[in-house]
RNA sequence: GCCGAUGUAGCUUAAUGGCAAAGCAAUGCUUUCGUAAAGCAGAGAUUCUGGGUUCAACUCCCAGCAUCGGCUCCA
């Protein structure tokens, strides 16, 4: 999460339209009580207890209201209030209460916690501007005037829990952006306008990858160029893994409720798994992780400390039940596969271990151009294990984050309920973060499964598991690689590289020659039969974002050659054909972006 | 799951209570073309599903489903 500057100025001015949204709230509904209105990047939201219900339609109405007390100029003025007074004042206000409740205990209305360090503090501050009084820090602008109204929007109105516990009330938030020009406000309209056309769920269908079928909420279709892509990724997940000591296994997709029992996942995972009964009344479960089947595997003969680092891959499907309000394409589906690989190792290969799958990592997303970031997601509240073996594990892996000089962030609690993780996170077209790679340290599941070694001395001893995954969900990151090349894959990923135009049919029995060859040359190839012009055929081929387009005609024919078209840069002009292959050829060995 | 929105032909959209309309795609015929949309014709609709209001519903109301934007969750 990006720190923001509450004092910058346009920031101080967003925050001021926070309390400007609230005052208009309470003109419209004056018994409505209220959360809290931070600052975001680009703008702000307040969130609102309104005595009705709610639609998008107030938007309108508060927005004109905003615009109409910036032209008023409208004061703000500020003051100190002991925890009486703002106790008194404030008794109406359930939410500002708890606030002040907070603010008296710990210094800070940060949840508890998460701050450390309680400050003691003597009184509170306030904030009115129009009848609208909050409680609040400050700093804020002097009078409505610095706003600039023009460069003002309210953009969308959603639910939100008090503090963000689903326990609490849900809130009306109000989301608004601002800017200190009307021109970088309608910047940032076409940007996000010009981002929406990067969707993957809108490109992904358009370029013929995936499907989605009212039967089968979540689970996506591969269609024809979409299993393109995928088995390419698949590809070179596997030569890098088996180039670095991993194997590879299936497991089965439905097991016994007993596996999911030992695993624990029956107890910590049971409301998010696809149950299904037999006709003799016998309990499945859909595999939502593939690590009960891998511990399987590992148990499935007696296992030396020689074998160990023992690295197992597997890209099963997985089925997971996502609750209905969560699912968003391929970057949160109920049915999915994952890069996955179980890694059987002592506690001293921790640190080595963990080094080598950073250095995949690195690769990966480099072959991508991806920007990423770690998280380190520590124990959560419900967790298998004692503490002490937590701790010990988190500052490992902090350690090693450490020492491999990457910039990551802690996120408390997020860890999975058997072990801490470093997770990979990069962002969507709208800039939203979405987990990606997780490698997950886990001391747990290998006892419950009763997993054992023979150690050098003879003795049983239980190895230490990391669960792991570079891709994470290939579906999550297809959708993510569509979004970040907007749909323009590398050569290597892309389902057609070369589209074949013959100018007339005259030239269709030379276009189909070049064909072969390059299909020989395993570039994978279609021909556009010469039923439509030269002109549409080349729009059809650049909608479809195909990287090269060879025209071929007369003039190419005589000498071997082919008029090149690479997708983005137009015309390059004639080459000769088998020069055309060669670099074709090394353009997918390369990898190049 | 919660708050809000959306759902019309394969796709993009029109029709604000009175005969469901258009472009593209697909199909047939004509055209065989030198770098981002050739011409003509015919066809294509359970207006998401189920109820209700009304003489009359794509349109209004209720319920469900799916999708989207958030919240929560995300092993």
């Amino acid at each position: 999460m990006e720190k923001l500057n509450k004092n910058s100025k346009i920031n101080i001015i967003r925050h001021s339209l926070a309390h400007l949204l609230a005052t208009s709230a309470l003109e419209i509904d004056p018994e409505a009580k209220f959360g809290v209105g931070p600052i975001i990047k680009n703008g702000f939201y307040y969130d609102i207890l309104f005595s009705g219900k709610v639609d998008e339609s107030i938007l309108e109405k508060l927005e004109r209201r905003i615009k109409e007390l910036v032209k008023q100029d409208i004061a703000f003025k500020s003051k100190k209030l002991t925890f009486a007074e703002a106790n008194k004042f404030f008794k109406k206000q359930s939410f500002k209460l708890e606030l002040i409740k907070d603010i008296k205990k710990f210094g800070t209305t940060k949840l508890q916690g998460q701050n450390d360090n309680p400050k003691n503090v003597e009184s509170v501050k306030i904030y009115q501007s129009g009848d609208f009084v909050d409680l609040c820090e400050g700093p804020h602008i002097k009078t409505a005037k610095e706003i600039n109204p023009n460069a003002v929007k309210l953009m969308k109105i959603a639910g939100a829990y008090w503090r963000g516990s689903e326990k609490n009330q849900m809130l009306t938030r109000i989301y608004g952006v601002a800017f200190e020009t009307k021109k970088e406000l309608n910047d940032y309209l076409s940007l996000l306008e010009e981002s929406k056309k990067r969707d993957h769920k809108k490109l992904g269908p358009q370029l013929g990858l995936f499907m989605f079928h009212n039967t089968a909420p979540g689970m996506p279709y591969w269609l024809p160029k979409g299993v393109i892509v995928l088995n390419e990724l698949i590809n070179f997940w596997r030569e890098e893994h088996l180039n670095r000591g991993y194997c590879e296994v299936k497991t089965p997709l439905i097991n016994k409720r007993e596996l999911y029992e030992t695993s624990g996942h029956w107890e910590h995972y049971f409301e998010n798994m696809f149950i299904s009964k037999t006709a003799e009344n016998e309990t499945y479960a859909l595999k939502p992780m593939n690590c009960p089947n891998a511990m399987v595997v590992f148990a499935n003969q007696s296992r030396s400390y020689r074998e160990l680092p023992l690295r197992i891959g597997d890209t099963d499907t997985l089925h997971r039940f996502e609750f209905s309000g969560t699912l968003n394409g391929l970057l949160r589906a109920r049915e999915f596969s994952q890069d996955d690989a179980h890694i059987f190792i002592t506690e001293e290969q921790i640190k080595d271990e963990y080094l080598r799958i950073l250095e995949i990592v690195e690769k990966f997303y480099s072959i991508f151009n991806i920007e990423y970031s770690f998280r380190l997601g520590t124990r959560p509240e419900k967790f298998m294990g004692d503490k002490k073996s937590w701790d010990k594990a988190e500052s490992d892996l902090k350690d090693i984050l450490k020492s491999c000089g990457k910039k990551f962030e802690i996120f408390k609690g997020d860890g999975a309920f058997y072990g801490p993780k470093i997770d990979i996170v990069m962002k969507d077209a709208l800039e939203r973060d979405w987990q990606t790679g997780t490698i997950q340290l886990d001391f747990q599941i290998p006892k419950r499964f009763n997993l054992k070694y023979i150690d050098k001395d003879g003795r049983e001893k239980i190895p230490v598991v990391i669960h792991r995954v570079i891709y994470g969900s290939l579906e999550r990151f297809i959708g993510l690689l569509i979004e970040h090349f907007a749909g323009n894959f590398p050569l290597w990923l892309a389902p057609i590289q070369v589209v074949l135009i013959p100018i007339n049919k005259n030239h269709l029995d030379e276009a189909r020659k070049y064909s072969n060859e390059l299909s020989k040359n395993n570039i994978r190839v279609e021909i556009y039969q010469p039923d439509e012009t030269l002109s549409k055929r080349i729009l059809l081929a650049e909608i479809q974002k195909i990287p090269y387009i060879g025209i071929i005609g007369d003039k190419e024919i005589k000498e071997e050659k082919i008029a090149v078209r690479k997708h983005g840069k137009g015309d390059l002009g004639v080459q000769i054909f088998t020069d055309f292959v060669k670099s074709l050829k090394d353009e997918i060995n390369k990898k190049s972006i």
